[in-house]
RNA sequence: GGAGAGGUGGCUGAGUGGUCGAAAGCGGCGGAUUGCUAAUCCGUUGUACGGAAAAUUAUCUGUACCCGGGGUUCAAAUCCCCGCCUCUCCGCCA
């Protein structure tokens, strides 16, 4: 959520901004400052009313008989004037509010113009892109020869776009995702284990909701949802709090199940572990200074985290600056890592960074105090380390062998018994 | 799932209809004292939104907030209803 200042003092900076994102937000502008300016003149009249309540009040309390009953009978009238301003603040509150919470965050200036991801535009590139001198198959291919992946199996039990890894490929998913919280761990992130089936307010608060709904799923019955990344729960942790500037930043690696419906996905990457609907993720979530500059020094923290990440896994990938037709509603900025997929013959989204300035912080109430005792809204920023088993896609792919084997990459090596193959059986 | 107890400021905890934004203690901050530290004493100590004054760290003032949402009343932390959460006992259970 915006500062409404912002909107006050500069509402075509936001409409702009919601031209880069596509996501056109003129008429709640319009809409935001109009009620806002019916809200302060009610709210101004309605508080000298209660001013004037509380006074007499008071009075009364120190009378007697029917000097008392008199004084009772006026205020009456003043009650009821009252009820009346709460009557029309109310409804017009909640408008304000629902309409501020659809206005989407500002994107930064170094944000690259463009409609869809094919928009964004190339960071940088790390790795050779393999050759092979052989057939290659593609993950699926490989799993089922070597019985590591059942999508039939899934099917019969879960439906569409779900899987069950076995054998070295349950292993080889533990040890992707181990590997990574441990170096996150070394890196200073406190890991955590979170819900993944949370309240509504988490939802709205990180921005998910309103409006990706669709994308979740509820479980009506205990009017819960599951979460699509641990994001939701890790920054949502210290909502409602005033932290200290000195407890700053909070690093954390928040570890979770995942689940997306993928609705309006339909037909799209079918086949294999690319999208599917539960998924298992080690997420980055920094909380920090309400600092620009701070913000952006993290944001390129937690991306040379993941970008370690992936090198240690000795997988080719690319950096991309999301276009602002690709970003969503809270974010400021994107930078999203593509690591190379050999079936898709091209670089498949693994993970994304993201950084919000105070715009989750916002909706969470997630603040600080800083060392003058003032109190700052802080920033958030998140990033994938590592979501499997999307990742598994180019490790089996890229280190399969002529032989069908499959070479485990060396970091990976100690949390699968010491294995450097996975073989047929 | 059944029965009971309870949710008050950073923390502990008082407050059962009016002068309560809320006692007291702890903690925090400022000051005094002090070779240093500790102890002691004095003062101060929530957030949001608005107004006035001043203008870029201050001040005065109004309203709201005592888990959340409704209600009763001239007036609600205090009474009533709904929800959420915590604790205890019983049952069930990975």
């Amino acid at each position: 959520m915006l500062n409404i200042n912002i909107l006050r003092e500069n509402p075509d900076l936001v409409k702009e901004g919601g031209r880069k994102k596509h996501i056109p937000c003129d008429e709640a502008v319009d809409c935001i400052l109009d009620l806002d300016e019916k809200r302060k003149k009610l709210l101004f009249e309605s508080e000298e009313l209660r001013a004037a309540q509380k006074k007499v009040g008071k009075e009364i309390a120190t009378l007697e008989g029917d000097e008392k009953q008199a004084m009772i009978a006026e205020m009456g009238e003043i009650a009821g004037r009252i009820k009346a301003y709460e009557k029309e603040l109310g409804p017009l509150e909640e408008e304000l509010e629902s309409q501020m919470l659809l206005v989407p965050n500002i994107p930064a200036p170094e944000v690259p113009d463009g409609k869809t991801d094919e928009d964004n535009v190339l960071v940088r590139e790390w790795g050779e892109v393999p050759q092979f001198d052989f057939p290659i198959k593609d993950h699926l291919e490989i799993g089922e020869e070597l019985d590591l992946i059942d999508m039939k199996g899934a099917a019969k039990l879960a439906g569409s776009r779900t899987y069950i890894l076995k054998n070295e490929g349950a292993l080889l998913e533990l040890a992707v995702l181990q590997f990574t919280l441990n170096h996150l761990v070394e890196k200073g992130f406190s890991p955590m284990l979170v819900p993944t089936l949370v309240r509504r307010e988490p939802m709205v608060g990180t921005a998910y909701f309103p409006g990706g709904e669709e994308q979740a799923y509820a479980c009506e019955r205990d009017r819960k949802y599951l979460i699509g990344t641990s994001e939701v729960p890790v920054t949502a942790y210290h909502s409602g709090e005033i932290l200290a500037e000195a407890d700053l930043p909070r690093l954390y690696a928040g570890y979770s199940t995942c689940y997306r419906r993928e609705a309006g996905a339909a037909g799209r990457d079918t086949r294999g572990l690319y999208r599917i609907h539960q998924f298992n993720k080690v997420e980055q979530v920094v909380v920090c200074r309400n600092d620009d500059e701070e913000s952006l020094r993290f944001h390129e923290f937690i991306l040379a985290n993941a970008e370690e990440v992936v090198q240690a896994l000795e997988l080719p990938y690319r950096v991309v600056n999301v276009c602002g037709g690709d970003l969503g509603q809270p974010q400021i900025q994107k930078f999203d890592i593509e690591t190379w997929m050999p079936s898709r013959d091209s670089y498949g989204e693994t993970h994304s960074a993201s950084r919000f300035h105070d715009f989750q912080s916002r909706r969470l109430d997630l603040r600080y105090r800083d060392e003058a005792g003032k109190v700052h809204f802080c920033h958030t920023l998140n990033n994938t380390a590592i979501a499997s088993p999307r990742i598994l896609i180019s490790i089996l792919e890229i280190n399969q062998e002529a032989d069908g084997r499959v070479r485990i990459p060396d970091v990976l090596q100690s949390y699968m018994g010491g294995r450097e193959y996975i073989g047929p059986k």
